[in-house]
DNA sequence: TAGTTGTTCACCTTTGTAGAACATATTCAT
DNA sequence: ATGAATATGTTCTACAAAGGTGAACAACTA
């Protein structure tokens, strides 16, 4: 694709923001990352990959409440737009459709073959 | 992830292995793509991202048939291991798991937006 | 040799990764 | 009240890995 489709790390910082709801902003997405995948997540990484996201208009942002008691800078929020939406769906769509194809004996033998290596 | 993860188009050539079964070689992937996601697909761009898989040990290679009547180079034909197995599910579990925590609600108010956009 | 079918190669752009530097808010001692 | 300490987030800079292209090259048949 010419620089408009969504990457692997994009994609699972998409669905963070998604399930994160109007509490998705850099920190809190590097940490759902942690939790939900085993992978780790330097904070720079989610902010460019959010940055891209907004080139791309994925997602969007505003500056967060006013103020709180919280002390420290204010949060940037994001939230998924319609075509961020509709990206994530097309990805999903793409991928559900290619495991639906895929032949059991195919996979079948692919699973034996696991059990024979791993004994 | 450091240098070994799965790639966004990286796992979708690896599911194209899997679903071509023993036809699955580079020209054969590169048209398949072509037919089940509307994205358009350089030669290049395929083998080296089986080159890739290769590496990574989700997908072995063989030099095709000895000789057929077909005219031209032999094919080199891929298939994937069981650890190329495993990284498919591990990534296609992970997406499931995320999806299924997005808010209902959450992502009806965006298909209203789209709606409204669309109008 | 000419025609066919595939893979390699050289080169460039976009994504992924990391963490230090910087910014901005609250709180507490003086 | 004020400014230093503490807390919380985002930007910035640099580099590694993945994605992408097409021409060059290889190897087979007729």
């Amino acid at each position: 694709m010419k620089g408009s489709y969504l990457g692997e790390f994009e994609e699972i910082v998409l669905l963070m923001v998604a399930l994160l709801g109007d509490e998705a902003y850099g920190l809190s997405i590097r940490d759902a990352i942690l939790e939900q995948s085993q992978r780790t997540a330097a904070i720079g990484a989610v902010h460019s990959a959010l940055n891209r996201l907004e080139k791309k208009g994925f997602v969007e942002s505003k500056m967060g409440d006013a103020t709180g008691d919280r002390g420290g800078r204010r949060k940037r929020i994001f939230s998924v737009t319609a075509s961020g939406k509709a990206a994530l769906e097309r990805s999903r769509e793409l991928r559900n459709s290619l495991w639906n194809q895929i032949p059991e004996l195919y996979w079948k033998g692919l699973k034996l073959q696991g059990l024979l290596w791993s004994s």
